[in-house]
DNA sequence: ATGCCTCACGAGGTGAGA
């Protein structure tokens, strides 16, 4: 299975690059966050003509994710357990949900494309919620591998954090002042490392950025930031086949502002063995 | 050219992004 997050940055701004990709690459399962619409306006035909089914979630011009798949796709989830909200400044699970979070079943990996908050600014209300949001995603982790150790789960997605600072390549980020660097953040990240997930990309790709800034040449300059992930049990770790950042994806016409994040996942299972079997 | 920000909403700026 060939699994692909990409933070798109608006759907229906950029739907042809976005399946242009996914059947140039032989994309098989594709997490999508910052689609920017309501699910009905989503562009579905333009995935079901390329060979995709999808699923969405969004509400408003704002945040929203899907994920388009090959194969049909089961136990579809629109948060996770314990997922809090937001609304003018108030965060917890009694506020409103945004479509941040989806879940789905395929290949019997247990997949969710995931748009962490972004936290705006130390301190904003929004950055507490972001900490929140993560602490409950990672009280999620836990508890289900906790009671399925060797499920398949993989976390995909933009999660807003840096984890290290030679993934902060942008000089207007900067440890103390700004959001994706401090240190709550980063050991947010970590703590999701504890729970049991494995950066799967960064072993076989140790050094470049997922997102340039639109402004002041950030990507000509190469300033940009490691913030989108693929992180997985170890389940999913144990079949990683390959793994690709595709920078080239921010070239060209319109881009968006992040690129996508690719990994090979092998499970030799009967789905993909057609060699001979010999005893 | 990889080039000084872009998107959605809506009809003038505003909010959000990281």
């Amino acid at each position: 299975m060939r699994l692909a997050t990409w933070n798109v940055n608006s759907i229906r701004a950029r739907v042809d690059r976005i399946v242009d990709f996914a059947v140039r690459e032989h994309i098989d399962v594709l997490a999508m966050q910052e689609i920017k619409c309501k699910v009905d306006q989503f562009p579905f035909d333009r995935f079901e003509e390329a060979g995709f089914h999808v699923e969405a979630h969004g509400f408003s011009q704002w945040n929203g994710v899907a994920i388009a798949s090959r194969e049909p796709v089961t136990d579809v989830r629109t948060a996770f357990p314990g997922m809090p909200g937001f609304e003018k400044g108030h965060t917890g699970t009694d506020a409103p949900l945004e479509a941040r979070a989806l879940g789905a079943t395929v290949g019997g990996v247990e997949v969710w494309s995931l748009y962490v908050p972004n936290g705006r600014s130390l301190g904003d209300p929004h950055f507490f919620y972001k900490l929140e949001w993560l602490e409950a995603l990672r009280e999620y982790v836990s508890g289900t591998l906790a009671s399925q150790p060797d499920l398949p789960l993989a976390l995909v997605g933009d999660f807003n954090i840096a984890p290290t600072d030679a993934d902060n390549g942008d000089p207007a980020v900067v440890q103390g002042f700004s959001t994706h660097v401090s240190p709550p953040e980063r050991e947010a990240f970590a703590a999701l490392e504890s729970a049991g997930l494995h950066d799967v990309v960064r072993p076989l790709v140790p050094s470049g950025y997922t997102y340039w800034d639109y402004k002041q040449l950030r990507f000509p300059r190469n300033q940009g930031m490691r913030i989108d992930f693929i992180l997985g049990s170890h389940a999913v770790a144990d079949a990683v086949a390959g793994a690709a950042i595709h920078r080239d994806e921010r070239k060209g016409e319109a881009p968006s502002d992040h690129v996508p994040v690719v990994v090979d996942l092998d499970f030799d299972d009967a789905d993909d063995d057609d060699r001979p079997m010999i005893f």
